[in-house]
DNA sequence: TGCGCGCCTTGAGG
DNA sequence: ACCTCAAGGCGCG
């Protein structure tokens, strides 16, 4: 039986309301009226909880779930980068960029995740021409239908991410396509299987974190559904390449609104897009990726939304 | 080679 | 009812 423990840590290193909804990882689900944040990862059910200085933790495991042993906080100390100092960050970040210095103000511990690159990579294959309130349902019945269960807590069946495998099969594309993913059905069964032919096993993914991120970024590349955009935020979020900088709809008008940065037309062309992630390489490196996702933060109109919520009851 | 354009699915919000 | 938009990618000229 597992109990509760606790991390050291304050709000301003991890916010995880914050980190864990601004559509980075799509599996988190805020449980009422515990307050607690729950997901299923590696075999097990994770339970998190924001306290003042602490982050506490706690796995649950189904019953014949004992298999392979696993150190819930080291595992947590990865996922969560705790080794990064993010005030730091964030001071270093501010005295650098008096723009980013104001608009960060209001969106401390905003942190990048080390993800499992699996779930990163077939989730943001979703990701494209999408929002991230659709993102989540898509990938929460894809790890339903797919995943392995692991167990019901609370009346909620949780689920692992697929395998590789599992979404390599040749019935899948028309399932999604009926489960409404639309043209994106494709994209994911075709990267699966190209995976799997081409690369053998999913270790691949793994493999691409020790190579540098112009290399990484080129082999994403050969995935269908895996453009400039996705390919860095697989990047960023699972292969360790703390400078790359997704350039989305959000971050070109944020580069544009407060940077002055814009292309000929409104569309976001080649140049532009290296222009802008060039422009916040000079001015966060070496950590220009998670000093760009705070930015992007400030200009979800989502998470506006969310954060007056428990001032108004 | 680089760019601009139309197209691709769905669904929420205006 | 109709439009636009949402962490875009692809194929064409």
């Amino acid at each position: 039986m597992t109990t509760w423990k606790s991390i050291r840590c304050s709000p301003a290193q991890l916010r995880l309301d914050v980190t864990l909804c601004c559509g980075q990882a799509f599996r988190w689900r805020r449980d009422e009226p515990s307050g607690e944040w729950r997901t299923a990862m590696k075999g097990v059910v994770w339970r998190l909880k924001q306290e003042e200085n602490d982050i506490r933790y706690r796995i649950e495991m189904g019953k014949d779930q004992a298999k392979k042993p696993l150190n819930a906080e080291s595992f947590l100390r990865d996922y969560f980068q705790l080794d990064v100092d993010l005030v730091s960050l964030y001071e270093n970040w501010s005295s650098r960029d008096d723009t980013f210095k104001r608009v960060s103000s209001n969106y401390s511990g905003v942190r990048i995740l080390r993800q499992d690159p699996v779930e990163n990579l077939f989730s943001f294959i979703c990701s494209s021409n999408n929002n991230i309130k659709r993102i989540g349902s898509m990938i929460e019945k894809m790890s339903q239908t797919y995943g392995e269960f692991l167990m019901e807590l609370d009346g909620y069946k949780y689920h692992d991410f697929p395998l590789v495998s599992k979404l390599a099969d040749e019935r899948v594309e028309s399932q999604l396509r009926e489960m409404g993913f639309g043209y994106r059905a494709k994209y994911i069964n075709q990267s699966a299987k190209k995976i799997l032919d081409e690369h053998e096993t999913a270790d691949w993914l793994f493999s691409l974190r020790k190579l540098s991120h112009e290399e990484a970024r080129r082999e994403l590349l050969q995935l269908p559904g895996i453009g400039p955009k996705v390919a860095d935020c697989i990047c960023l979020m699972s292969l360790d390449k703390t400078e790359s900088i997704p350039v989305d709809t959000h971050v070109q008008q944020i580069a544009e609104k407060l940077y002055g940065l814009k292309g000929k037309g409104k569309s976001l062309t080649g140049k532009l897009y290296q222009d802008i992630g060039g422009h916040f390489r000079r001015l966060f490196s070496p950590y220009a990726g998670w000093a760009s996702s705070v930015l992007f933060v400030s200009d979800l109109r989502q998470l506006q939304i969310q954060r007056k919520r428990p001032r108004e009851q």
